[in-house]
DNA sequence: CTCCCGATAT
DNA sequence: ATATCAGGAG
């Protein structure tokens, strides 16, 4: 595991490769945002952008999904991936910020999390960018890195590597430093080719060292 | 735990 | 062909 100090040098590394690290979802306010949030599951951020593009000038705000079909919308949403949970979500979502918030994202964590397809991650996100409040969303990436890096156990659920991140990170670098991690893992530290020959945190990562010892030995 | 699911990279 | 993608719900 690593120490305190190895964190901080992982952090200032990753600052150092991606300074502009910031969220990737094309958005103008936070519906939007929540939209392309809960769209963005298990899909990737270029896809989500490419959807909403078009998506967001046919529906500006929540009445404008109740307006139409759900298979009209099932159509708009189709090329993202899991498109039937998603229209079903996002239109029941809508009707409840109608009937609820007064049209309006709500800014708490414990509600955001009532909404369908909102589960704690895209909460975090939210909150976080839309309403700048301390999170730290713990994706597909932040988990890959992490536990690579060791920075907490292979076993931990996603839930334990939050938890160990907002115990490690100070609280007001939860933001940029979750951005950070998504950058790094998204772009360098990937899940398939890891770019580890290259990787300023190869002294630092166990599994990296591993993964260059297996390629030594390929090599031989 | 499984299911949802199309687009993309490898 | 297969793994992966800003996960969430049952």
């Amino acid at each position: 595991m690593l120490n305190q100090k190895q964190i901080r040098d992982c952090l200032d590394q990753m600052g150092k490769m991606f300074p502009e690290a910031a969220c990737e979802l094309k958005h103008s306010n936070p519906f939007e945002l929540l939209i392309a949030v809960v769209l963005s599951a298990q899909s990737t951020d270029a896809l989500v952008n490419k959807v909403t593009k078009n998506l967001f000038k046919k529906y500006k705000q929540p009445e404008d999904y109740l307006a139409v079909s759900l298979e009209e919308l099932q159509n708009d949403l189709r090329s993202i991936g899991l498109y039937r949970n998603k229209s079903k979500n996002i239109r029941k979502l809508c009707e409840i910020l109608i009937e609820k918030y007064n049209g309006q994202v709500p800014q708490e964590h414990s509600e955001l999390v009532k909404l369908p397809g909102v589960g704690r991650k895209t909460a975090n996100v939210v909150v976080s960018v839309a309403f700048g409040q301390p999170a730290i969303a713990v994706d597909t990436h932040v988990e890959r890195v992490s536990k690579r890096l060791g920075i907490c156990r292979w076993k931990d659920s996603v839930l334990e590597v939050e938890k160990t991140l907002m115990k490690k990170v100070p609280k007001d670098e939860w933001s940029i430093t979750h951005h950070r991690m998504i950058f790094f893992g998204r772009y360098h530290c990937k899940a398939k080719n890891p770019n580890c020959d290259s990787c300023p945190l190869l002294d630092l990562c166990r599994e990296g060292q591993k993964r260059m010892r297996k390629q030594e030995k390929a090599t031989q």
